[in-house]
DNA sequence: CTATATGCAAATAGTTTGCCTGTTA
DNA sequence: TAACAGGCAAACTATTTGCATATAG
């Protein structure tokens, strides 16, 4: 190990640095999507959370989710009238959602989001630019 | 007029042309969207289509925007968890949500998609992509 | 005449809320 | 100990479905 590797800040400190009271259920919660980034459902993180914890609830599940995408640590991607799925990734990119209903990240090149700020008329700002690609895939 | 001047074509027969029948309620539903780009839900073209028609059902409201969906004269518009809400624009474009619920099509210039079908990787073939711009303008 | 569409009401599913109890700073 | 978070059940809302009647080709 060198001085210049990354090394995660745990979960506890990611929590408390933007101000969330770092609870067993919000670790848990964010822990449960960071492991595994394959974009589950609220129904899914409380399926996979349920295993270490029981006694979490739905409602719970759905807090958490929410409060980590307020404090913008996690993203929610919805896409046509699917229920809203999770997504630790915080770099620019784009989902494709092939018709088998797995999602896959896209990494953007930095200035496509720019190229696309451009299209905007005066006086219009987007703080958020959502790309989704709708398809087939070799996987499906 | 002269002979190049583009005559839209009939509702009924629009909807003949793609193997849909051509009831009232589609025609009325179909009218309406065209009347008024301001991307309705299904609520709201329920209320406008009673007006001329009092005794459309909403059921049939949710029929005929999904035939219309299916047989791509309209498409259906999904922000985030918001209601469903429809578009008769067949041409390339984004939306631009702002604060207040408003949504404008963002016109696209006509390599945009194909700059991001080029991020796919092999294997992966887009049927459709979604563009989504959220933020504040000035009319908000 | 037969397939398809409508209208109504009931069902569904994802998500949110209210309220009381438990936990954190 | 005051503010906030969790658990449970009930509520809400957009949408879908089942079924009897009506309409189009």
């Amino acid at each position: 190990m060198n001085s210049t590797e990354i090394l995660p800040k745990p979960i506890a400190q990611r929590l408390s640095a933007c101000g969330l009271r770092p609870t067993a259920q919000r670790e848990t919660v964010y822990q449960v999507l960071l492991s595994k980034r394959d974009h589950p459902t609220a129904d899914e993180v409380f399926a996979r959370v349920k295993d270490v914890m029981p006694t979490i609830s739905l409602a719970t599940v759905y807090n958490c989710l929410e409060a980590l995408v307020h404090h913008e640590l996690v993203r929610a991607v919805n896409f046509e009238r699917l229920p809203t799925c999770y997504c630790p990734n915080l770099r620019p990119h784009a989902h494709f959602h092939d018709e088998a209903g797995s999602t896959l990240d896209i990494e953007l090149p930095a200035d496509m989001l720019e190229q696309l700020r451009a299209l905007l008329p005066t006086g219009y700002a987007a703080k958020h630019i959502e790309i989704n690609f709708h398809g087939r895939s070799e996987h499906c």
